[in-house]
DNA sequence: CGGAATCCACACGGATACTG
DNA sequence: CAGTATCCGTGTGGATTCCG
């Protein structure tokens, strides 16, 4: 049974935004996880892997972001008592499971991104857009 | 074809974080753009509604992620010239189709939330958590 | 190599007040 | 009702430095 600290609001109808949703998009509702994931889902990687795939990642978020993931039980860490240090990240199968996911994601991504850009040209071409 | 304007990474090779993707990401990757799409899946909806309906979301938020989603071409806005005034929002043909990936997002959250917060518990009841 | 820790700017987002 | 506009605190995240 999962119980919300927070006090329900009453006007909780109309379509419910249910409670598990929130919570699992509090873990993974910024850009960061989402390619980490989709990332994993190639196989097990190492940090400095990453770092290097996903342009434009600093060091810090995606420490972060491998962090909140692994608390999740998204992804889990392997460290090897090497020298130099080597840690390697892989799906759990939770994480696998949602790699689906954002799998499917990432094929709707690149079927509409052209309409979804074309969209927003139009709209910021209107007349009142400044 | 689309281009990026941001300089391109050399090192972006091991798994491509495919471009559209990430820009689909820049514009949905929030939880409130999520529970919006979530929400219209449901059918029309009227702004006071969804405000109502998407506990805890600011007037400012639900107006921004709106106005966002609605220049993506994935939530089309009416407005009706009445008084009192009545605006309607509605997924797109463009947004429906998300809306599936949205709704298994959803069906993924209610199935696994339950694990999802015992590894968290796991996690933070480690000895070195403070 | 894979971090942790610190500093800090700025953008995000809440609260409030006002409007067509 | 459905916004817009403004103010403003704070959390996010980049840059940098240091460590095991």
């Amino acid at each position: 049974m999962v119980t919300i600290e927070t006090k329900q609001h009453p006007a909780w109808d109309v379509y419910k935004a249910t409670c598990p949703t929130r919570q699992v998009l509090d873990c993974i509702a910024d850009k960061w996880a989402v390619l980490v994931i989709g990332l994993l889902n190639g196989g097990t990687r190492r940090f400095g892997e990453m770092r290097k795939s996903i342009e434009g990642v600093s060091q810090k978020m995606l420490t972060q972001t491998l962090r909140s993931l692994e608390r999740d039980g998204i992804v889990s860490r392997r460290v090897y008592a090497s020298v130099p240090p080597k840690v390697e990240y892989t799906l759990t199968p939770l994480g696998q499971s949602l790699a689906g996911i954002v799998e499917s994601l990432r094929v709707w991504s690149e079927s509409n991104i052209e309409v979804v850009l074309a969209s927003q040209q139009t709209y910021d071409a209107r007349p009142e857009a400044e």
